[in-house]
DNA sequence: AAATAATAGTTTCATTTGTAACTATTTACA
DNA sequence: TGTAAATAGTTACAAATGAAACTATTATTT
């Protein structure tokens, strides 16, 4: 290859710039973590977030879950299918507002959940394993920094 | 809603999983960014990218950009194939290594790098407007070791 | 009460993406 | 030299995704 760079202080560089950085980073650790669930299970990223939503809210409806896991409508209808037909979760009908359903876990549901989630946690420990406390902390600050801008732009 | 938590001290929290915060912010970033160049130019963000890698280096192939623009050699050849049909980028050949192909910006291309590069630069400004000069040093560090236990685990 | 708007969720269709197989060319080595 | 392995890049097909239209139900307005 011939190399003819342009004058490196008007260009930018990819590997700097935060939402490149950001965009590799997440991808990287999000394929990683899928081994986790994506084999053993065949559960796909937007089920196992609808799991992990249900697991800590019971009984909530599939837009409840929408705002909590970060999925539009659509992501949510067609995971909870999915799992439906896996039989890890179940809907039933809200009584008081017929075009809410109401999700829950099923014992299996619960059962995949406790298997993935100290995996999970164990996942999250290691990729933060080079970090000690401060910068753990400082961390979460920075992130809630850039969500925050991120979200108001 | 009926709220049934299950019990706390057991359950992850979704917003606090920083696989899941990445990915939330990145994608955030991500589309907020791709506003810039989506619309004006009906530039893709992997055909962004490309454009971003070749205006750092001229001349180079493909198998350089994959290497370069964290995208698979599929992506790249649908991105290269994109811009050239945009007259954005030419193709010539490699007659040391005919495997090989010899990207370059057009000047057309140069023109859309050199409009969308400023907005670029100032979008990132913004979204790390609310970090003073340390923590701005302490995000680089930490979305380093970040991104190096990420690819080793 | 009837008409209109809003909300919850699903379905459809077009586009994007990922995986694997493929062509072309070059390198390694027996 | 000839055959196998490796590399660069493209193509084809299946799966995932996004946007818009759709159904069903509830809330609001007049």
């Amino acid at each position: 290859m011939i190399e003819i760079s342009s004058p490196e202080e008007n260009t930018l560089l990819l590997h700097d710039f935060l939402p490149y950085r950001l965009a590799v980073l997440a991808k990287v650790v999000g394929i990683s973590l899928s081994k986790i669930y994506r084999k053993k299970f065949g559960i796909t990223n937007q089920q196992w977030r609808v799991i992990f939503a249900l697991a800590r809210q019971a009984n909530c409806s599939a837009s409840h879950i929408v705002h909590h896991a970060a999925l539009d409508k659509v992501q949510v209808s067609r995971a909870v299918a999915g799992l439906i037909e896996k039989k890890l979760l179940e809907r039933s009908a809200d009584n008081i507002d017929r075009r809410n359903s109401i999700l829950n876990l099923t014992i299996e549901g619960w059962k995949v959940y406790d298997q993935i989630a100290p995996e999970a946690v164990a996942f999250e420990a290691r990729l933060k394993g080079s970090l000690d406390e401060r910068e753990a902390a400082e961390l979460d600050t920075l992130l809630s920094k850039l969500m925050d801008k991120a979200t108001n732009l």
